[in-house]
DNA sequence: AGCCTGCTCTGCAACGTTATAGGGTGACTG
DNA sequence: CAGTCACCCTATAACGTTGCAGAGCAGGCT
């Protein structure tokens, strides 16, 4: 059934090994040579076992991502942007969905599957600082997001806390001061939620703006319809608002829309900023101020660093690479 | 560095075949051996190297998809829920991304890379039927989309010309008669466009509307900003309507930004109606009405499927099969 | 007693590839 | 004219696993 180098041998009349070496391109060879087995490389229309290739090598050409949920914009856009990363690289990716579940995540980092993979990105949402321990793990890892700091892989992400402070002035030096949150979480002890919350107040202090627990919305999940229901949750019991900062594009989003269903005018009555800068957030009405976190660079570094360490060049200790921020200016967001 | 077979079976004194043998649930095995090499497993933290055992088995534990590309919410939510079928069925998926090129995705096809992969869900958009040679590929093969229909694989879709006209029937039973459209596409010959074309026709010669090309939009690409610019471009030229058929919810989203942007109220002055049922859709305000073209069902069914295909099961001729839809009634439509 | 059967375990070959080592050529050098 | 070297090619042994065939042994049957 399959094309093999032995039948390319056979057909091309010289020794298995001098096809293997045609096709890695060995420089020794005879140009008739070459053609001949070039010739019947095309009339039986071989290609290589990758899987074959790979026993011999010990490398597979692939590397795994996992995030929680493609479904998810954000882990959506990501991951469109580390395949075409890695396939620049000449590489395949795996997508696995840990559903940013604590355990279903532990359980990924044991998995014979990666057995299968050079390497892996991995985005974790429920694992934290306790768990270091588990992501020591055997072969080449990349860390993103918020959850892990000086954990014994690389780890790349963006400012937090600058970008959320960034995001905050930009509101207050429109004269906004009574900046509701939506996406406070409380139980964390680590990740975005808490490194924007504490980008939010250093503005907020550095302005001489009270803090006001208020005017802050929570929620684990950051959907689309958590932010419209902590919005409507904050409107219900008549909290005094001129703006909201939305954790994530999504959440602003659904705020947007509470906002707007309870008859308020968006960005007059109540500016809205997000973070993320989704390809959504250019198209909703208003389109929606944001924080650019520089989720291009930070796929693209993911890749590359992880394609130093599968090549073991990098024997240094683990290292945190930091992406630039911008903030975004749309609609969402006007002067007092 | 990694623990083998031959580790596992130095350590716990028995033959490599019979490791191996524990692996697999081979029955024939003392209890005794059985617990000492369970034992050696665990104190080696063997797993088995799945490169191997795959070139022994021909059997790979992994699938491919190839979509344009993640960053369209579709093909995002797509891919979440074939990664979430797969896994229950204990495979892995590679995701690739055509860009809809016809060119890339004709290279994915014959590319070796596929090797690693026992099958393939493919939803092309450049492809079409004149590629119908192209697509009779030497793995198991399921299709997914509107390119190709009599093709030489499995397909799996929706029931875009019923599903279009209900869209539109559901419109003018709300008094809508200068219904908009936005995502027509001249030059495809078979395609969504095509398709939801003909249903929309249908609904209108049913309901004794005549056709108007003065209002509908054209747009090759079906990203938010085609929607809104199509709209702004119809708007533009004093089209008068009273409703809008986005063909996908992207430019339906799109077009309800541009007619808000004009000052037009949604759903009274313009009504607007999308398909696809993405999970923005409900966010957007007015919440999205549109149509549910079954998009779980055809996950599941891929997968299901494809792995027929794969067990060798099916050797019947290529099937084609085709999803349920329903109208999402949300707020972007009212009556007259 | 002799044979068969079933259980437990083993050795070898094979999957398709690449690395290593080395065997022939012919041409060039001294 | 011998020696060296670059070039072209080949045979063999791996990579880690599983399928196949069978060996050794105990127990039960005739």
């Amino acid at each position: 059934m399959a094309v093999t180098l032995h039948d390319v041998a056979r057909l091309s009349g010289v020794s298995i090994k001098t096809v293997s070496n045609v096709i890695n391109d060995y420089p020794h060879i005879r140009p008739a040579t070459r053609a001949r087995v070039e010739a019947a490389i095309a009339e039986l229309g071989y290609t290589p076992n990758l899987t074959a290739r790979n026993l011999r090598s010990g490398r597979t050409g692939v590397i795994a991502l996992a995030v929680p949920d493609l479904s998810l914009a954000y882990f959506a856009e990501l991951a469109a942007q580390v395949i075409r990363e890695a396939e620049a690289a000449g590489l395949v990716v795996v997508v696995e969905q840990t559903g940013g579940d604590r355990d279903s995540e532990l359980d990924l980092l044991r998995s014979p599957r990666l057995k299968l993979t050079d390497g892996l990105i991995f985005s974790p949402l429920g694992v934290g600082p306790e768990d270091v321990g588990a992501l020591d793990v055997p072969y080449p890892m990349v860390l993103l997001g918020e959850r892990v700091f000086e954990g014994p892989a690389d780890h790349i992400t963006m400012r937090n806390v600058e970008a959320a402070r960034a995001a905050a002035e930009y509101l207050i030096a429109r004269g906004r001061r009574r900046i509701a949150v939506i996406g406070a979480h409380d139980g964390e002890r680590m990740g975005s939620a808490t490194l924007r919350m504490r980008g939010y107040r250093e503005a907020l202090k550095a302005a001489g703006i009270p803090y006001d627990d208020d005017i802050v919305g929570r929620t684990t999940f950051w959907h689309r319809a958590n932010g419209a229901d902590a919005m409507r949750e904050l409107l219900a019991r008549g909290a005094v608002l001129d703006a909201v900062f939305g954790f994530n594009d999504t959440l602003a989003l659904g705020a947007m829309r509470a906002l707007r269903q309870a008859g308020l005018r968006v960005p007059d009555d109540v500016s809205v900023i997000g973070f993320d800068d989704l390809d959504e957030a250019q198209f909703s009405f208003p389109a929606l101020t944001t924080i650019d976190p520089g989720r291009g660079w930070i796929a693209k570094t993911a890749v590359t660093t992880l394609l130093q360490r599968i090549a073991g060049r990098t024997t240094a200790a683990p290292r945190t690479l930091l992406a630039d921020f911008r903030v975004v200016e749309r609609e969402s967001v006007s002067a007092v």
